[in-house]
DNA sequence: TGACATGTATCCGTTACGGATATAGTATTG
DNA sequence: CAATACTATATCCGTAACGGATACATGTCA
């Protein structure tokens, strides 16, 4: 049987790709495009890393392709649309939570540095 | 030459064991109590993954042995303490970077979710 | 005394990453 | 008009990373 790859912690490629995904269904090329820009350029997925990431995270019930098109009528006809399915939504709701204590942690940590944010 | 794991994105396990080192040198063992502490038992990591990744790290420069023990009357003579580089408080920083946006990211898309919490 | 916690560390099979490569149509620019 | 870049998919494969199993030693606690 295929590994479970739901369980935090997500690896990077897993979670950008299905924040990416979170909202709307998107061809794999949208995806790379979405994952750079929801990173500020700072993750920048290769081809490899994609299809392998996508293959897997449909194997682990995480996302499906989807059959219907945005726009059909303008539409490249090479593309391949993927979805988030409910599965995939729990995974990046816990993966999310794990980042957000991680930043609570870091915060935590760091007293002087966030203060201002807050008006204290 | 070793690979360069200092850049974004780095992986979870890297992430947790430098978290773990921020504040305070520790050991193997405690930076193993600290990460399930600091992720809530959501991160369990096995002595694979943490003498694998702290080996990686040291060659890295992200991380190094310390000399000096943090208690030598009362200390377990076993024990190997590690702490944290410069370089590797640069890459926890721009690591943490990554993950503040992505979780403001995964806000903006959210809108209904975290309102409350701004008093908005 | 048997189990569990502390403590370090290696081994090694499996998984994941990610650059190179292939293919092909469209669009832009010198 | 030809070269270049962009869009779009996908595989191959060497390398890196993960992570459970294992080993060993000491201390503690029921």
């Amino acid at each position: 049987m295929a590994k479970n790859i739901t369980n935090a912690p997500l690896t990077p490629a897993v979670l950008h790709i299905l924040l990416a995904l979170s909202l709307e269904q998107r061809h794999g090329y949208g995806i790379m495009k979405q994952v750079d820009s929801d990173s500020q350029g700072k993750v920048k997925m290769g081809p490899g890393t994609l299809y392998g990431s996508l293959g897997r995270m449909i194997e682990a019930g995480l996302i499906r392709e989807s059959d219907k098109k945005a726009d059909p009528e303008m539409d490249d006809e090479r593309r391949v649309y993927y979805k988030i399915t409910g599965l995939g939504q729990k995974a990046l709701a816990g993966e999310l939570e794990r980042y957000r204590e991680v930043v609570a942690v870091a915060q935590q940590k760091q007293l002087t540095s966030n203060l201002f944010a807050y008006g204290i």
